[in-house]
DNA sequence: GAGTTTGAAACT
DNA sequence: CAGTTTCAAACTC
């Protein structure tokens, strides 16, 4: 499955999905390796995770002679000692590529092998992803092996293995150039298994150029499971006081403690960095990125803590050239608090549901990504430019990335990362403080890609490309390691409250600026000021236990929240009921939770119902037809009865013309509410110094509740009057804020008058 | 707010 | 696939 399916790439911009915006830096050695796997056809939304079980292990095998390639460019063979071990569980080591394990259908996965031949997993040096292993059923090892590993058992080689095998991963990488050359250098006989439970995908992109000795980075951002530690001879990697595991039985990789002075000295060593943030959730491990060298020359190798625990997530693993030293930058797991996260609303025409922000890490680079025709929620990890990769330990900051291109996620015919608004436009918040120690490392025009954690619940599994929108795979509540649940992206927000960043609207993508607890791309049609400024109408359902279509938040992929719903069972108290009737709508219906409003036929409306309406009396001209209530035509696919739902329908523009009148007015009417009382909150902050400075400080209880609201009416009264007499914007305005400067005084007034008497009378 | 109307969803 | 029932929203009074 595709990180971002072909549906959703047909809908991005050009220069989202352009692979080669993101090398913007010349990269004069070959140095990456492009595993490709044959793309897939599949439209299925690609952040669902997938899933291993609990307490899968998962066992990566990787074979010399994949991972070692001749560059075409210089004719040397690349080999990356380093690098094989430190990527040896993933079997990464291209530059600015990406490797995303991520579970993909049977079918899929069988489609990919057979596009492939015997050997499905075969790199391309351009390509983009690989499919890599095969998942075990719950319980069982998950094997990941790469090409020329074909013996190793539990790994899917060919079609008919796919299918046979329960769930799958595949392994893509992203980002690799034309130039660029597979170095992925490992071990045969290397094996590695992970005891991930959420293993999801793996990033690798490379990025910098080999000449410039950039230092490789890792980032790690969640925190990572203390089970099985290594008994390697080197320490075991303790992060933020958890302790990173190795479990390799053949060649034991390099395991780095965060606490050695050679490798975790942030301020001494220059070159590789390793960033550690461990989220929220203590049973996930996100690797964000993990440096690509271009030769394995001083490099040490470094084994990636991929042995990760049970419902460790990781998430992306970037790679940079350098000869130079580990860096490791680890980020204290003692804040606990919900790091800002950035939102990025990508804009499109139909299908676009969602923009919402998901706290899903500590980690402070985090941007989620609603992409339109998806109502699955991707997660962004934005880092920031080496420039500030000091990591200071102070406050929170915000920065802006100056030089990245717009995130790019594939190279080739396939795209499969998530695309991403230009990074100029982006905000980015600095974590909140670090410890002393703890360094954060960011680097330029990286590239990052959504893993979503895995889910428990195999029952659904099949279906998880059809999930409900806006569902999200997030931690099951006091689930600790036991895995995930399918929870709505809004409900996350509801539950975590935390503050997040969304993008400036001048990154050209339609999302709405500013702080917001939850946005949404225009649903349905209407357009996002509609969608935003108007909270979801709670449902009345009480029959359906809000697990039928018929409940209008499960049908939009929500839970109920404030609803006035009875028995209600979508909520997490009742995940498995509503996870059954997901699946059961959807084996129903599989595009039961796609937008109904979408892309018609060329030289058709842009929007049309993807069903159609089937009214009979209300002529289409009420909200019981879901196109009318859409603000769309009724096209040749509707099955209504009279309809009067078209273009020239002259009752359709009448209502049109009401409604929209309408809706203009409560508009203004609440942005005037809102501003007005925006302006009595800001001048009364104002007044008080000011008064208190002309003489001694008034007395407090002048600004009393009931002066606020006096004042309040007194503005409103302004504002109908100039509304009745059909004044102008401005003018009322003006006559609104001329009612207030007279209120002002007023309340100066009383309270100067107040003062002196109180004076005169030694109070 | 209660009752009615409506059409999608669910069911047979 | 068609007909019927169920359901909750939209609408009316």
């Amino acid at each position: 499955m595709d990180v971002v399916s072909p549906e959703l790439n047909s809908l991005l911009p050009d220069e989202i999905m352009d692979t080669e915006a993101i090398e913007d830096v010349p990269q004069p050695q070959p140095v990456a390796t492009t595993v490709q796997s044959e793309p897939s056809d599949d439209t299925s939304v690609p952040m669902e995770t997938d899933t291993p079980m609990v307490s899968e292990s998962l066992t990566l095998a990787t074979s010399t002679a994949t991972t070692k390639t001749t560059d075409s460019v210089t004719g040397t063979s690349v080999s990356t000692s380093g690098l094989q071990k430190l990527t040896a569980p993933f079997t990464i080591s291209p530059a600015n590529h990406q490797i995303i394990l991520n579970k993909v259908a049977s079918s899929q996965a069988t489609e990919a092998a057979k596009s492939v031949g015997t050997q499905p997993q075969v790199i391309k040096q351009e390509g983009q992803k690989l499919l890599v292993t095969a998942i075990g059923k719950s319980g069982q090892p998950i094997v990941l092996q790469l090409p020329h590993t074909g013996s190793k058992p539990g790994v899917s080689q060919t079609s008919g293995d796919t299918k046979s095998q329960a769930p799958q991963f595949k392994v893509v990488t992203i980002g690799g150039r034309s130039e660029l050359k597979p170095v992925v250098g490992s071990a045969s006989n290397q094996v590695t298994t992970l005891q991930a439970q959420q293993l999801k995908a793996v990033q690798i992109a490379k990025k910098t150029p080999a000449s410039s000795a950039a230092p490789i980075k890792f980032i790690i951002t969640k925190t990572v499971n203390s089970k099985g530690l290594s008994p390697q001879t080197s320490v075991p990697p303790v992060i933020a006081g958890r302790v990173l595991t190795q479990n390799s039985p053949v060649i034991p990789p390099r395991t780095i403690t965060l606490s050695e002075t050679h490798n975790t000295s942030i301020q001494s060593i220059p070159g590789k960095k390793i960033a550690i943030s461990p989220l929220k959730t203590p049973s996930k491990v996100t690797v964000v990125s993990v440096a690509s060298p271009t030769s394995n020359t001083s490099q040490k190798s470094v084994a990636l803590p991929v042995n990760v625990a049970l419902g460790q997530q990781i998430l992306t693993v970037q790679q940079s050239t350098s000869a130079s030293p580990v860096k490791v930058a680890t980020s204290q797991s003692t804040a606990q608090s919900i790091k800002p996260v950035q939102s990025v609303a990508v804009g499109g025409v139909g299908g676009s549901q969602f923009k919402t922000i998901i706290p899903l890490a500590t980690q402070p680079n985090v941007q989620q990504i609603q992409v339109p025709g998806s109502r699955f929620h991707y997660v962004r990890l934005v880092t920031a430019t080496t420039a500030s990769s000091t990591g200071q330990p102070s406050g929170p900051s915000t920065s802006s990335i100056q030089t990245a291109k717009p995130m790019v996620v594939s190279t080739g015919a396939v795209r499969m990362s998530v695309p991403i608004v230009p990074a100029q436009t982006m905000k980015q918040v600095a974590p909140k403080p670090l410890t002393s120690a703890a360094q954060v490392v960011t680097t330029t025009q990286t590239q990052q890609r959504l893993i979503m954690p895995a889910t428990p619940l195999p029952q659904i599994q099949p279906n998880f490309t059809n999930l409900p929108p806006g569902t999200v795979l997030a931690p099951a509540p006091g689930g600790g390691n036991v895995g995930y649940a399918v929870v709505p992206a809004q409900y996350v927000t509801q539950l975590q409250q935390s503050p997040f960043v969304t993008l400036a609207s001048s990154s050209g993508f339609p999302a709405s600026t500013g702080i917001q607890t939850q946005a949404r791309l225009p649903l349905n049609g209407l357009s996002t000021a509609e969608t935003t400024s108007r909270p979801r109408k709670p449902c009345n359902c009480t029959k359906s236990q809000c697990l039928k279509l018929y409940c209008d938040c499960f049908a939009n992929g929500e839970f109920c929240n404030n609803c006035n719903c009875n028995n209600c069972f979508n909520n997490l108290e009742h995940e498995t009921e509503r996870l059954k009737a997901i699946k059961t709508c959807l084996d129903r219906n599989p595009e039961a939770f796609k937008p109904k409003i979408g892309k018609g036929k060329e030289g058709e409306s842009d929007r049309r119902h993807s069903k159609g309406c089937n009214c009979k009396r209300s002529g289409c001209l009420k909200n019981y037809c879901e196109c009318y209530e859409a603000k769309i035509m009724c096209s040749s696919i509707c099955k209504c009865i009279g309809c009067k739902n078209f273009e020239e329908s002259p009752e359709r523009k009448t209502l049109m013309h009401l409604a929209d009148a309408a809706e203009v007015r409560v508009q203004q009417q609440t942005a005037a509410k809102t501003k007005l009382s925006s302006q009595i909150s800001d001048l009364l902050m104002r007044t008080t110094p000011v008064i208190s400075s002309g003489g001694g400080r008034l007395p407090y209880t002048f600004v009393t509740k009931e002066v606020l609201e006096a004042t309040y009416e007194c503005l409103l009264e302004q504002a109908k009057k100039a509304e009745q007499t059909h004044q102008p914007q401005a003018e009322a305005e003006r006559m609104i804020l001329e009612e207030f400067g007279h209120c002002l005084m007023r309340i100066i007034s009383s309270a100067g008058k107040a003062k002196a008497d109180c004076a005169s009378i030694n109070c």
